[in-house]
RNA sequence: GGACUCGUAGCUCAGUGGUAGAGCGCUUCGUUGACAUCGAAGAGGCCAGAGGUUCGAUACCUCUCGGGUCCACCA
């Protein structure tokens, strides 16, 4: 062993014997309890940044479970992310001198499936260096056809349930990306936006918006201001910048007598308030801003012109005709803006599919209420609830094309048919045979607010078997094959799933109808690897002796012959999936920042669709900040790639800094000194091995001194005071870590074994025992350290798992050892405690 | 306007109804075999301020001041 830790030589070599042994996968502990964690899945369209190595908390539930024997899975994928994709990839457009309009949708919708998925893999990769155990072989994409085709099924279910319906009102639309967003999509930014006072007839009025005035169906006052009473209800005659007009006088309580003039303008097609005064009074929406961004005809010789330029002119025209009272230039407001390209966000009436969004959070506020669901810091519990209190209908038509197509079609007598994705041949209602499919795609949330569901329910519990493209058209054809595999032992009858190598894709099943075992070789020819099968080890040896070659046969030689009777794809529908064993998951853990966003939406859709929460627990972690304590983002340029991290400190080192001195659920600064000192933690683990296995070899190298021992063991062996007083707070270390980690305080549970590890461990117990260790002693100590190496592992997977490799020497890993317990309290005992 | 959160050592942050903790930094000392990515010893805090509850508050409650975040959204 070398002096210093050298996680470079380390980490790779110990992922990849993980992946091998199979220990990711649920499989690893069969008959154990259920334990899931769906990966809240990253962007798809971008590297990691350094936030996402706060998967480290999942990571450590998981091993912490898999360990402990539960049957554990940490499920993960990817999202497409609607917007935010379709909005970089237009950057890049630009960039190159070129816009979205010179593509037509399949077009667009190939170059930038093709830009995503140069992405994806990087993204794998990243996950594997930090050492995730996640179950690979579940790995899912939020477009992925049978994801798909889930989604679209719930969209026809909420519609049929009267869920989901058209309507034509206002929304959020951004001039500039051509779409509109929901409301959490839009920002706000304090401007100064002069306010006008213009003359309507014998009022004055205050606005900010004066370009909006050819839509105007009324003016409003309070119905309690004296100074107006005269002219509620009654139509005015007014001068406009494109001559006389009559407008209506209203008196509605919303209007606040104290601003401006306390007379407002009702723009019903322009602005959120005026559209619902305008349903309560039974105005006429008059739109005169286009999608594009552009007064329309209504705005007579305006129209052609962009807002801000129309602001302008019709301004000039005002002061021509002296329709300007005053202007206060020094107003400020808050402007909403586009969240992507951060222009001035326009309400523009449009046609949309809406979530009756009442019933649904209802049950998601009840479910929390009710313990169903447990939300952990506590504190998050009240932004969860506030914001479903205030929530109206979700809007989840984007006009992107970078995104799942609403599938729903609109015949020429403006009906609409939704299918759960297959083309209609004609409309239900008049039978008219010319649809055109509504050309928008759905909110990324509504596909991923699904997620838990979709990705479990389109993973099958049986094995995968992978084929090469050859062999899978064979199959297809419906031949009944043998195949030779060396990793699983079926019997007849037993069932296999079908997956095509290299597209991942499935293509059926197959039932075995014969096995049976063989012995296999290995032949290396010319960089590639042939294997040939023996009927029984006699049969090898005579062809090696045939070919003068020695007969050495490693015991994993051996393989099994199957050969299946295919089944087609369409029938996996009716075969068990995930989703029975592993829903509801357990724990669902995501940063807070998308608690509105994500977390919301997972439980309303998520008991609509199942009847049952998605999970059983939400975890909040806070956000990692830059070391100035400013949030990282591209645009400020100071975000961190968690794999130059990990180059420079190790895996172990970056999880354990996260961990370590950070309480769950609040933000922290990234801090190179605590990086430091994780990774010097690490070379002291190292250095405790080192001093152990030299002590070994010292001893008796050769004989058999056994690896670990239980508390209960080490009770009976410990005689001298310091030795037992060790195992007793070594017991107690156990206690502690695993309260800590039910409890979700994985900081206190880290600070413990640093503290215990460095400072009692190492500098009190390792200095005792030196001068007089025997091989009772030694028996001890080394036990001891295997109990902390385990309870370290969830935290320091890499670093533990190299050494219990080196200690054990043996094919067990510790990835997979029982989580260590403290001694079975006898009963002698416990009757003593209670007679106390 | 509403909600949440933070204020503890020089810096970054844990923590607890009962003598105040870690990492980094700082001071002094230590080179023979586990480790200088180390060891030993040490300096450094009216735990933002005020009031209340309590035998006792840094912790619980109220208010004030000062950071941060989120929501609503102003014509």
């Amino acid at each position: 062993m070398n002096k210093v830790y050298n996680h470079k030589e380390v980490e790779d070599k110990i992922y990849k014997k993980w992946e091998e042994s199979g220990s990711f996968a649920p499989e690893a502990n069969p008959k154990g309890n259920p334990f899931s964690i769906i990966l809240p899945p990253p962007n798809a369209n971008a590297p990691l940044h350094f936030g996402h190595a706060m998967y480290t908390v999942e990571d450590i539930l998981i091993r912490y479970h898999r360990m402990k024997g539960d049957k554990s899975l940490w499920l993960p994928g990817t999202d497409h992310a609607g917007i935010e994709t379709q909005f970089v990839f237009e950057k890049k457009l630009k960039e190159e001198g070129k816009s979205r309009l010179d593509y037509d949708r399949e077009t667009l919708y190939k170059m930038i499936e093709n830009y995503v998925n140069e992405n994806r893999g990087g993204i794998e990769r990243q996950l594997r260096r930090l050492g995730f155990s996640l179950d690979w072989s579940r790995q899912k994409y939020t477009l992925d056809p049978d994801i798909v085709r889930l989604v679209y099924k719930t969209f026809k279910k909420m519609y049929d349930d009267g869920l989901i319906y058209r309507d034509y009102r206002l929304v959020n639309y951004c001039t500039y990306d051509g779409t509109s967003f929901s409301d959490l999509e839009v920002i706000y930014e304090e401007r100064k936006n002069p306010l006008y006072y213009i003359k309507y007839g014998p009022l004055v009025l205050a606005t900010t918006r004066p370009e909006t005035k050819f839509g105007d169906t009324a003016v409003a006052v309070n119905p309690a201001d004296k100074r107006y009473k005269e002219y509620i209800g009654k139509e005015i005659e007014i001068e406009t910048v494109i001559g006389k007009a009559k407008i209506k006088v209203i008196a509605d309580v919303f209007v606040d007598p104290s601003f401006g003039t306390g007379v407002v303008k009702i723009t019903p097609a322009h602005d959120f308030q005026d559209f619902d005064v305008g349903k309560r009074h039974n105005l006429p929406l008059v739109q005169v801003i286009n999608y594009d961004g552009k007064m329309n005809e209504k705005a007579g010789k305006f129209s052609g012109l962009y807002i801000k330029q129309a602001r302008t002119e019709v301004v000039e025209e005002m002061k021509k005709k002296g329709m300007l009272e005053k202007i206060d230039e020094s107003y400020i407001n808050r402007t909403p803006l586009c969240y992507k390209c951060k222009n001035p966000i326009e309400s523009l009436p449009l046609e949309q599919w809406f979530v009756k969004v009442e019933g649904l959070k209802k049950g998601a506020i009840k479910v929390v209420k009710e313990g169903k669901i447990k939300i952990y810091p506590k504190n998050f519990e009240s932004i969860y609830f506030q914001w479903l209190e205030g929530l109206e209908d979700w809007n989840i038509s984007r006009q992107i094309v970078w995104g799942i197509r609403i599938p729903a079609w609109k015949c020429e007598n403006s009906h609409w048919i939704v299918t759960e994705g297959e083309t209609p041949k004609k409309c239900a209602k008049c039978t008219s045979k010319k649809l055109t499919q509504d050309t928008d795609t759905f909110d990324t949330w509504f596909s991923s607010g699904q997620w838990p569901y979709v990705t479990l329910k389109t993973n099958y519990s049986l094995p995968k078997m992978g084929f090469d493209e050859d062999v899978a058209d064979q199959v297809l054809k419906g031949k009944t094959k043998t195949y030779r595999l060396r990793d699983h032992n079926f019997k007849v009858g037993d069932k296999v799933l079908f997956k095509n190598t290299q597209t991942g894709e499935l293509f059926g099943y197959g039932i075995v109808k014969e096995a049976e075992e063989t012995i296999i070789e290995k032949i290396n020819y010319k960089d590639e690897s042939h294997f040939k099968t023996y009927k029984s080890l006699d049969e090898l040896i005579k062809a090696l002796k045939l070919r003068n070659q020695n007969a050495k046969v490693n015991p994993k030689t051996k393989a099994y012959s199957y050969s299946y009777e295919f089944r087609p794809l369409e029938e996996l529908e009716n075969i068990e999936t995930l989703f029975e064993t592993f829903y509801p998951t357990s724990i669902m853990e995501t940063a807070y920042d998308i608690l509105k966003a994500w977390v919301t939406r997972m439980v309303m859709l998520g008991i609509y669709i199942t009847g049952e929460v998605p999970f059983k627990q939400v975890l909040f972690h806070g956000l990692v900040k830059d070391p100035y304590g400013k949030k990282m983002s591209k645009s400020k340029g100071n975000v961190v790639d968690p794999l130059e991290l990990v180059d420079e400190y190790g895996a172990d080192s970056i999880r354990f800094a996260l961990i370590y001195g950070n309480a769950t659920g609040n933000d922290q600064a990234l801090f190179y000194g605590k990086l430091q000192a994780a990774r010097n933690f690490s070379n002291k683990l190292w250095n405790i091995a080192r001093f152990i296995s030299m002590k070994r070899e010292a001893l008796n190298p050769k004989s058999q001194i056994p690896n670990s021992l239980t508390i209960e063991q080490l009770n009976n062996l410990a005689i001298e005071k310091v030795d037992k007083e060790m195992v007793d707070k070594v017991e107690e270390l156990i206690e502690k870590t695993t309260r800590h980690i039910e409890k979700f305080e994985f900081n206190l549970a880290a600070e413990g074994l640093y503290e215990f590890i460095w400072h009692e461990f190492a500098d009190k117990y390792i200095e005792d025992v030196k001068k007089r260790i025997n091989e009772n002693s030694f028996l001890i100590l080394n036990s001891c350290f295997m109990i902390q190496l385990a309870l370290l592992h969830p935290f320091m997977p890499f670093i533990t798992e190299e050494i219990f490799g080196k200690f054990s020497g043996n094919n067990r890993l510790l990835i997979t050892e029982p989580w260590p317990l403290q001694a079975q309290k006898s009963t002698e005992k416990s009757t003593e405690n209670t007679e106390n």
